[in-house]
DNA sequence: GTTAAGATTCCG
DNA sequence: GGAATCTTAACG
């Protein structure tokens, strides 16, 4: 038997921010690109962004053309432009009108959002891509289980100390799988 | 209409 | 430590 790749469906991402952001470490990340290659990426590290209350997510803010996915059903791609330079890749979570998302900040062997979406060319033309029903984007079951471990997210000190310190970041510990 | 700041990265 | 680079959201 080959490895067999099963994409993860519409139930996989409509689960809370907090259940499917640390869920999201060890699956495939799979692009295929303009030229037909097919690359698989297992996502090591994610952090969750979880609707209006969450000072640090875009969302809290309110309903604006750039968060109007975010307010969508889970499974779409978020994508925004930060520091005029880097585009960052979420993934939608939880279902319709409850606004949540995963940053997914780096896979194995890719540390860093920017850099990731710089190699995986992702940019604004994602913004709003289903995961589901993409031909070139997608997420893949992975039956080997990373150990996680959770830290404060990244570059968020502006969301006040509670919204700062949460640990609502998930790294990969280990790395004993493929 | 104007402007400050940003879920980053790289260079010095 | 600071620049690069530009969109968004807040304010007037």
């Amino acid at each position: 038997m080959g490895t067999v790749h099963k994409r993860l469906t519409r139930d996989f991402y409509s689960r809370d921010v907090l259940e499917v952001t640390p869920d999201l470490l060890g699956k495939w990340l799979v692009r295929r690109f303009d030229d037909g290659t097919v690359r698989r990426y297992i996502i090591s590290e994610a952090e969750a962004y979880r609707g209006g209350e969450d000072k640090a997510c875009h969302a809290s803010r309110g309903y604006t053309e750039r968060t109007r996915v975010m307010f969508g059903e889970g499974g779409h791609v978020y994508v925004y432009l930060i520091y005029g330079m880097y585009w960052m890749f979420n993934i939608v979570t939880g279902p319709k009108g409850l606004p949540q998302a995963s940053l997914v900040r780096a896979v194995l062997n890719i540390d860093g959002p920017g850099k990731l979406t710089r190699e995986l060319c992702i940019d604004r033309s994602f913004y709003g891509e289903n995961l589901v029903t993409s031909k070139r984007l997608w997420l893949e079951d992975n039956p080997v289980k990373p150990s996680i471990r959770s830290a404060p997210r990244i570059g968020v000190d502006y969301a006040g100390e509670y919204w700062k310190n949460i640990h609502w970041r998930y790294i990969i510990e280990s790395n004993d799988h493929q």
